[in-house]
RNA sequence: GGUGCUGUGGCCGAAUGGCUCAGGCACGGCUCUGCAAAAGCCGGGAUACCGGUUCGAAUCCGGUCAGCACCUCCA
């Protein structure tokens, strides 16, 4: 059993190899800290947090690198050229940096509560201009950039007569060439294909840094390539990102990494697919943007409630990352309850006693969870099918009530199955898939409503069924819930 | 227009040639129960359409229809 992933650049699934074992380097394309996050973002970083996770659980050193875009990039072809931040600063009436910074905030607020781990190095791009420079002045000493206006471009042409430019996005270089001709005119670029690298800038234009080609601003591109160049090195394991992102930013990163350092700079491209909103992706451009903290308050239009980080997060696990996800609130509704199911079932496994030497008195049923069980690395193995993890789970989950409800002996399974249930269930939901539970109740609450949960226990062993309902009609009322189990106990939970 | 992807039950979604097509949610029946909730058991029902390859296809091939993504900032 070895772990796959699928490469974009090979189109299959191939044996994960590390270059360098036991280290790993791993860069995912970070946030424009711009404006704030949505529910779209949430896919990539829960997506590369699972294989980090992962690695990190396979014994891996892991390098995680994820950038902080917090310089702004270009508009349109045939607009001036301008800052996206700087622009939104102005009707903000914020610094730059002081925008930049309330969103990189919020960014990690909101990825704190969906529990990713934070990645070891976060480079910003601001912090790495000089590296870019140097990296720019590299590629036009060798031949691939020229400089028009204070700006400076990649040279696509000539980069495709020697190698491959458009393969991991399935372009065809002639066609990218060909539209040229058209739009050329005005434009500074030989060749509509070429990309900034340096951009001049305006006068107006506040982000602003020195450069040999005067006052400017690096491309988006580039500091992708020279922040992973930087901390990872020339040739590195995975680079990650958003599906949408391979034409033109992979495809340029990987030009320009080739020539600085005389060697394609990734051996697994990974790409997530698009979290869609009635079917469309969610985008500024299209206007269907829910930001994660509309979410995880309920406020916006489109949702009938708030939606809990972990609720989020198990809905995007609840599809393999390759796949599409349409957003709907029936969807998240579903996933709420299944993760309440899940977690309800993992609290009791943890509850059960273990007790020495048990020999399974249904050997089949414990020959089957171990079968199940057996699979779980499987799946996980196999290109990260979280969809299948969480299946596998809960096809456990009723015995795990069963065993509780004694409709099941508890003897039935032996105390190593036991054991390892107990160890297996831990590894793969909060390890790996790095859920945990967000009802879980701290001291003295717990102890408050355990008193009260006994009480209700003894009212209903005495018939009193006022005061037995009184508790619980009461707590209903603030959101608790109390239930009354098979075996004349009481337990509750929050809502 | 170019390139690529997708179309699975009421909803969300696994599974790419072969035991009955996972799992979650919803729904129906039953059990348990002071009532309730939860839980357990059982159940129905899907591979867009047409054709082909094959002993056998959701899965491979061709066509049709529908939708999406990228080609411009985008997770």
């Amino acid at each position: 059993m070895a772990l796959e992933i699928y490469n974009s650049y090979s189109r299959r699934k191939e044996v994960f190899e590390p270059i360098n074992p036991p280290y790993v380097g791993m860069y995912v394309c970070g946030p424009t800290v711009s404006g704030e996050s949505h529910l779209g973002h949430a896919r990539p970083y829960i997506t590369f947090d699972i294989v980090y996770r992962y690695l990190l659980h396979l014994g891996y050193k892991v390098r995680y690198v994820r950038n902080i875009t917090d310089a702004g990039h270009f508009e349109e072809e045939g607009r001036e050229a301008e800052d996206k931040i700087s622009k939104k600063a102005l009707l903000e009436k914020l610094e730059p940096m002081e925008l930049v910074q309330k969103y990189t905030n919020l960014f990690h607020w909101a990825f704190r509560k969906f529990n990713t781990l934070d990645p070891t190095i976060e480079p910003t791009a601001t912090g790495h201009i000089v590296e870019q420079i140097a990296m720019i002045e590299d590629l036009i000493a060798k031949g691939y950039a020229y400089e028009v206006n204070g700006s400076v471009y990649f040279d696509v042409e000539k980069y495709a007569k020697g190698y491959d430019y458009g393969k991991l996005s399935g372009r065809i270089i002639e066609d990218l060439l060909e539209t040229t001709r058209i739009l050329e005119s005005q434009d500074e670029k030989r060749n509509k294909a070429d990309f900034a690298l340096w951009k001049a800038a305006p006068p107006k234009h506040i982000m602003r840094w020195k450069s040999p080609w005067g006052d400017g601003f690096p491309g988006w591109h580039i500091e992708c390539s020279a922040m992973a160049t930087k901390y990872l090195g020339s040739y590195f394991d995975i680079h990650g990102g958003g599906m949408d992102l391979m034409f033109p930013h992979h495809e340029s990163e990987i030009a320009q990494s080739t020539i600085c350092n005389a060697h394609p700079p990734v051996k697994y491209w990974m790409h997530n697919n698009m979290i869609t909103i009635n079917g469309k992706k969610m985008g500024k451009s299209y206007n269907n943007v829910i930001t994660l903290t509309e979410l995880f308050s309920g406020a916006h239009p489109l949702l009938v409630k708030a939606f809990s980080p972990m609720t989020i997060r198990f809905f995007i696990l609840q599809t393999h990352y390759r796949s599409g996800l349409d957003f709907s609130n029936d969807a998240l509704l579903a996933s709420e309850k299944g993760l309440r199911r899940l977690f309800d079932a993992y609290e009791i496994l943890k509850a059960l006693p273990f007790i020495e030497g048990v020999e399974a008195s249904d050997k089949e049923l414990d020959n089957r969870i171990n079968t199940q069980l057996d699979e779980l690395p499987k799946y996980i193995e196999d290109d990260f099918n979280t969809a299948k993890v969480l299946a596998g789970l809960f096809e456990i989950v009723p015995t795990i009530n069963s065993i509780k409800d004694k409709v099941i002996a508890s003897d039935s399974l032996s105390s190593a199955t036991i054991n390892r249930m107990k160890q297996d269930f831990h590894v793969f939901i909060e390890e790996i898939l790095g859920l945990k539970n967000e009802w879980a109740v701290e001291s003295p609450f717990k102890e408050v409503m355990n008193l009260l949960a006994s009480i209700r226990k003894d009212a209903r062993s005495k018939r009193d069924f006022h005061t037995s309902d009184k508790i619980r009609d009461e707590l209903a009322k603030v959101g608790i819930e109390m239930k009354d189990d098979k075996d004349g106990g009481v337990s509750w939970n929050l809502q």
